[in-house]
DNA sequence: AAACGCAACAACCGCAATTTG
DNA sequence: GCAAATTGCGGTTGTTGCGTT
């Protein structure tokens, strides 16, 4: 907290000098996902010092619970999903946050890119109402299942789409066991994130 | 093959709400 | 109770990739 006699107002949520910004790298996402699993994120403004990261609070934020959190939600969505949103927004209007709080693993934000690009487009076609005639578009119906990081699931139950993005998965978490090996904290890390995600899954 | 336009989506910004001392 | 810090939300912009000409 500041002291009185200090500068007064508001702060910028960051010091725009020195800051790194645009798109994350994979090294930064490690950086982050080491971090926050080791030490959880109490303090978004202190955390991107702490973990060596060139990025603002709000910036490391936003990539973990849209993007780096293990039970992000990623791919295509299901037409259910899509109707859940289309029911929800007429009820609760740009609530974003509170939309995504009914559908597990969504984030408001791509909810929102998907309501920009896609439903909105829709709805203004009225198209939206009339499923059952209308035909797929190229985000059609995959299958909701959950994600898993472990081998018992045989090939011919996932879909490509599905094989894809556990293979990206696996890719990822091989990389982080593989900077995880030089500290066992970290390891210990990677055993809650697995666990986190396979909960997940079961929930799913 | 190059140029252009558009769609998709990741990331940023400003403000409001909440928390803290 | 107040001021300042911090977090979260929603609007908007910037970048990238793909399709078309």
């Amino acid at each position: 907290m500041a002291r009185k006699g200090e500068r007064r107002g508001r702060q910028p949520c960051c010091e725009k000098e020195g800051l790194k910004r645009g798109a994350w790298t994979a090294a930064e996402d490690k950086k982050l996902v080491a971090y926050i699993t080791k030490h959880g994120h109490t303090n978004w403004r202190n955390l991107p010092k702490q973990a060596g990261l060139l990025r603002c609070g709000k910036s490391c934020r936003l990539r973990w619970i849209n993007y780096l959190r293990p039970d992000v939600k990623r791919g295509n969505f299901t037409k259910e999903e899509e109707d859940t949103i289309i029911s929800l927004h007429s009820e609760l209007g740009n609530k974003w946050s509170k939309i995504a709080s009914y559908l597990p693993g969504r984030t408001d934000n791509e909810i929102k890119n998907l309501w920009h690009t896609h439903i909105k487009k829709k709805i203004a076609q009225g198209e939206a109402s009339s499923s059952s005639s209308s035909k797929q578009e190229s985000y059609e119906i995959k299958p909701n299942q959950s994600i898993v990081l472990h081998e018992n699931n045989s090939a011919e139950e996932l879909s490509s789409s599905q094989m894809l993005w556990r293979e990206e998965l696996n890719e990822g978490v091989m990389d982080f066991m593989m900077m995880l090996e030089e500290d066992e904290g970290y390891y210990n890390g990677l055993v809650y994130l697995e666990s986190e995600i396979d909960l997940w899954g079961q929930m799913n």
